[in-house]
DNA sequence: GGAACGGTTTAGGCTACCCTAAAGCAAAAA
DNA sequence: TTTTTGCTTTAGGGTAGCCTAAACCGTTCC
């Protein structure tokens, strides 16, 4: 997805678990990138509209910021779940987040779709059976 | 996917139906950029030795370049089949040039088993009823 | 042969992201 | 209260990709 998409659902997904505000320096150590690189894109998140940052302290979602990583984050569940339940896939986590934010709506839809009835080929059978 | 497959897996299909060497300006056209960008490009993809460029000619794929262009195009069927008969993706090719190489080789193999095995929701039981 | 034309490449410039190193700040320790 | 410490931000620099405008090349046409 596009980085600012990812810092943006980071943010979202660190503000459910420890709270707000959250540090520049959470967020680095979650995403795998320096400080520096995410205090330039915590800015670029800022100038957006997304998030408020007070400067040492930390960054708060905003509510256009959280309206927007609600939606990814269940694309990105949705995803995750395809990746893991249908194909099977280890690393769904980390496939799923490549490709969030890539694939339009219409396919999160469609995946959705494809979740509520189960192949026959699917691992989803399994509590079906 | 990363722009240097993009441009190769462009190459690729331009080599396929209208031959070797394919222009600079064809692939312009068809990925979308400016000739300037292409040419550009165009000689990443040389310096990486997946194709050699003549210049004010075209470009022509080394072997390397073929292979690799190969698999990034079946995988590509893959996925475009699959947005298409399985989630009946209007735009598949698109969103699937998106996702093509963003991916790992294990979701492209495990999406070739679901399209062997048709889930009972897709439109690719037509066939079967 | 020489000029005009169309496609190609180079020049110069821009944004997005990333890094390391240095500077800055705030809170805890002395 | 001063110092130390740990995290954050700024400074400076780099790569990938893209664009427009200008220079360039080869071919075609006079």
């Amino acid at each position: 997805m596009s980085r600012v998409n990812h810092y943006l659902l980071t943010v979202y997904e660190l503000a459910e678990t420890a709270g707000e505000p959250v540090s520049t320096g959470r967020i680095a150590d979650s995403i795998g990138r320096s400080p520096a690189a995410t205090t330039e894109m915590v800015q670029r998140l800022e100038a957006r509209g997304l998030v408020d940052h007070e400067p040492y302290a930390g960054v708060r979602l905003t509510t256009a910021g959280r309206d927007r990583a609600s939606e990814l984050s269940d694309s990105y569940e949705t995803i995750c779940r395809f990746f893991d339940e249908v194909l099977e896939i280890d690393d769904h986590r980390r496939e799923a987040a490549a490709v969030v934010g890539t694939v339009s709506p219409a396919v999160v839809t469609r995946l959705e779709t494809t979740l509520l009835a189960p192949s026959s080929s699917s691992r989803a059978d399994e509590s079906t059976q």
